[in-house]
DNA sequence: AGTCAACAAATTTTT
DNA sequence: TTTGTTGACT
């Protein structure tokens, strides 16, 4: 608990938190008793249960109001798991409902785990007994799974991700004879997961919506799509609560089984859910109607996946008489941070609204800090983060948030040359990575015998001779004899379709899986696995791979076999994988973060750098593009989160020029900028001649790069943001900036030249591979291929 | 069948 | 700028 947020901080510091995540356990056969916390009306009328201790009034409120629909306005820092926690314990502890009976959905599984393991110090073992406490996805698949004929499915039903659906829908589209480069898969999937967002099945999509792709062949495609899956007995992220739902709404009897059971419904990031998750929702909740919603309006951040930030807005009119509840105090901040944060989303309109208060001491403003350009603004922040080192902070106490990944690098790149330890947030999860996606499929194709696309994806990985020819052969048989691919690959070779070493070696491949299908009841699965890798030559493939990353892929792959053993079955292990991945990114050693707004949120640090606040690129120029005013609100809901993650300090960038995908761009601060109250920010520029000048480049005259950054290819919005520039306060008072700072190319030195070999003092030993003016690209003998600046290494 | 060069595209991404 | 994908070539 943060020592400094006044007494019952509710919140915990989710970055402060070291322990390794618990594995799952095999449930335990506990009948314990009840809880060891007393339920309110005990004999003891005095004694406070545990959960209600620190809780302030309407956090209990929250947790005391059972019956009826309740809507919990939870504002940033306020409080809401530890309430929602409570409000758990509370169910019961009085013995409203068992464990099994409550209904408690969250969106990601980091969520889910908090909740588990906060209810599980609440409540002792009785979690374990907590079965439906989870993702909305993963309490859909166990759903689906019990279920899953009457969609057509078996129980055993493998989850798509995104790789194997896009592949799946490629497949598709170009069997439908439609130009795949003018309707991309992507394109298509977007189109469908859109649909399975808002609970359209196939057969609801209207001519209008079919338009939407490939003139008119949208749904045709979809129930193409549909089909398929089945086929392979398959769902993706969408079809687990559109099939749940189509099952809820055509069987009365497992809809009545579901209501009778949940008691009381709870969830969590209500702002965040789809239609077709709302409509899952209340058709459970209608019964007994004691459902409990939690969520922040303001913090609608996911429309773009779906979110319809309405549904939080029309509770009440869904749920008549629902109580509505507002957490106001907050916890994280200090009074300067959560007033930039109002005034900036105070410009936002249909809001429920709330008013955050503190009574946390002042603290220091918003610093708003213009620069030159990106590498000045990480130089910037580096310092400042030096300096926060220099007075005692740690690093994990501060993040930089971006809006965009493409952002990270300058920040990147300018960490690694002053050797400052950080940790990139989002970008690649362990389980997506391609060898471990590749290791996968080889435990798909042994498990589940129907998995087509699993099969494709490692028939020819390592290479084998088996390409697109052959495979076409394979399809070709399977789809004339309605079988799978793994058995039409047996069947074919009773053929003479295949000659010679296609022949050959898929024989060999199709008596390798044979035999691991033999072994998977003998054989511990993760031991499996192993020698599969080593049997299959994928293990070999890398071996002989000499780049730089081969040797990580090994250990990802060791590692992949070492997270298995914690499982008790290979489907178990499966599901978790799709279902469950996450990262487990060290937070052990002292970083600073850098990671997207988006990623940030549920978070919270003592100091965040928020960069790039320039048109264009926060609000990003799609959404200045398209989506009107609705994007835009979203944006500055996202400026919203962004601003209020930081508990003391938040130091906002925005730089007047920038280079993006290459081409330099000249940019004007972002509105937000301009709709910060001016009493709560301090603005500062180093550009020399201070804010006249500053501004001067603004205008296309006084710009030096003008003259490049026009007709570059820049879409018409930068141009259009140009002149709509309102940067319409004069911010607060302006600090001069000590230090110059338009950066000078550095001269490249004569000592290094490409192949010689250097020593790095954070990356050791390489070969300089390319040399770029100052910066070079060196091969590491450990840390791979890495850009560092000449100037810190030197020739070994 | 596999490799290399030319070419386009390029937010955010809880599951 | 980088990244990934495609199409021609060996």
């Amino acid at each position: 608990m943060s020592a400094r947020s006044k007494p019952p901080c509710p919140t915990p510091r989710p970055d402060a938190r070291t322990e390794r995540r618990r594995r799952e356990r095999p449930p335990l056969p506990s009948r314990a008793p009840f809880p060891n916390c007393s339920p309110v009306t005990s004999t003891l009328p005095s004694a406070e249960p545990a959960y209600l201790q620190g809780l302030n009034e309407p956090q209990r409120q929250a947790v005391l109001t059972t019956e009826g629909p309740v809507l919990v306005l939870a504002g940033a820092g306020t409080g809401k798991t530890a309430a929602l926690t409570a409000r758990l314990a509370h169910l019961v502890a009085t013995r409203r409902a068992w464990p099994s009976e409550i209904l408690a959905v969250t969106f990601t599984n980091k969520a889910a785990r908090e909740m588990k393991e906060r209810i599980g110090r609440l409540l002792g073992d009785m979690v374990e007994g907590m079965p439906w406490l989870g993702t909305f996805h993963a309490i859909a698949a166990k759903m689906l799974r019990r279920h899953a004929e009457l969609v057509g499915l078996e129980s055993n039903f493998t989850i798509l991700d995104t790789d194997d659906q896009l592949r799946l829908l490629k497949q598709l589209i170009i069997a439908a004879g439609i130009d795949e480069k003018r309707w991309t898969a992507r394109q298509l999937a977007g189109i469908i997961d859109r649909w399975k967002n808002r609970g359209l099945p196939p057969a609801d999509i209207d001519a209008g919506e079919s338009e939407t792709f490939a003139d008119g062949r949208g749904q045709e495609l979809y129930r193409a799509y549909q089909d398929r899956l089945r086929a392979v007995n398959a769902c993706d992220f969408g079809d687990l609560l559109l099939h749940t739902l189509t099952i809820l709404k055509t069987h009365r009897d497992v809809l009545a089984l579901y209501q009778q059971r949940f008691k009381y419904v709870l969830v969590d990031e209500y702002q965040d859910t789809n239609s077709s998750q709302y409509l899952w929702l209340r058709l459970i909740a209608q019964e007994r109607k004691n459902i409990c919603c939690v969520g922040d309006d303001d913090q609608s951040i996911y429309s773009w996946r779906g979110a319809e930030v309405a549904n939080i807005l029309r509770f009440e009119k869904d749920f008549p008489g629902a109580a509505v509840i507002r957490l106001e105090q907050n916890y994280r901040s200090t009074p300067h941070i959560l007033a930039a944060a109002s005034g900036l989303i105070a410009n936002n309109g249909g809001r429920l609204g709330k008013t955050l208060w503190t009574d946390v001491a002042e603290g220091e403003k918003i610093r708003i800090v213009g620069v030159w350009d990106g590498p000045e603004e990480a130089r910037r922040i580096g310092d400042e983060i030096e300096a926060i080192q220099r007075r005692g902070g740690r690093l994990e106490d501060v993040a930089i948030l971006v809006r965009a990944q493409f952002q990270t690098r300058e920040l990147e790149d300018r960490f690694i040359a002053i050797g400052l330890p950080y940790r990139i947030v989002g970008g690649f999860r362990f389980y997506e990575r391609a060898e471990i996606r590749d290791a996968l499929a080889y435990l798909r194709v042994i498990a589940q015998p129907a998995d087509d696309l699993a099969f494709e994806r490692i028939v020819n990985v390592p290479k084998r001779g088996l390409g697109d020819k052959a495979v076409a052969k394979l399809h070709m048989l399977a789809r004339a004899q309605g079988i799978p691919l793994t058995l039409a690959a047996a069947r074919i070779l009773d053929t003479d379709e295949l000659t010679g070493a296609a022949r050959r070696s898929l024989g060999n491949l199709v008596g390798d899986i044979a035999r691991w299908r033999d072994r998977l009841s003998a054989l511990p699965h993760a031991e499996l696995a192993r020698q599969m890798l080593d049997e299959s030559g994928y293990t070999a493939m890398l071996q002989a791979d000499r780049s730089a990353e081969s040797a990580g892929r090994l250990e990802n792959l060791a590692e992949l076999a070492r997270a298995m053993e914690e499982y008790e079955t290979l489907p178990a292990f499966l599901e978790h994988v799709s279902l469950v991945m996450d990262n487990d990114a060290d937070r052990e050693s002292s970083k600073v973060t850098i990671m997207t707004i988006h990623a940030a949120k549920g978070l919270e640090f003592d100091t965040v750098f928020l960069a790039g606040w320039e048109e264009g690129v926060f609000p990003s120029q799609r959404a200045l593009d398209e989506g009107g005013t609705a994007s835009l609100e979203e944006e500055r809901r996202l400026a919203y989160v962004a601003i209020t993650r930081a508990r003391r300090q938040c130091i906002i960038f925005h730089a007047a020029n920038r280079r993006i995908y290459g081409q330099w761009t000249s940019s004007i601060p972002s509105r937000f900028v301009g709709e910060l109250p001016p009493a709560n920010i301090e603005s500062e520029t180093t550009m020399s001649g201070g804010e006249s000048l500053w501004r001067a480049q603004w205008s296309e005259q006084g710009d030096p790069f003008g003259d490049i950054a026009r007709g570059t290819g820049r879409g018409p919005g930068w141009q259009r943001a140009a002149v709509a520039g309102n940067m319409r306060s004069q911010p607060g008072r302006v600090v001069e900036s000590r230090a110059s700072a338009v950066s000078f190319a550095a001269k490249p030195r004569s000592d290094v030249s490409i192949g010689a070999r250097v020593f790095h003092s954070k990356f050791g030993y390489g070969a300089v591979a390319e040399i770029d003016g100052n910066k070079l690209e060196i091969d590491f003998e450990h840390a791979g291929r890495k850009r560092v600046l000449d100037s810190f290494v030197t020739p070994a």
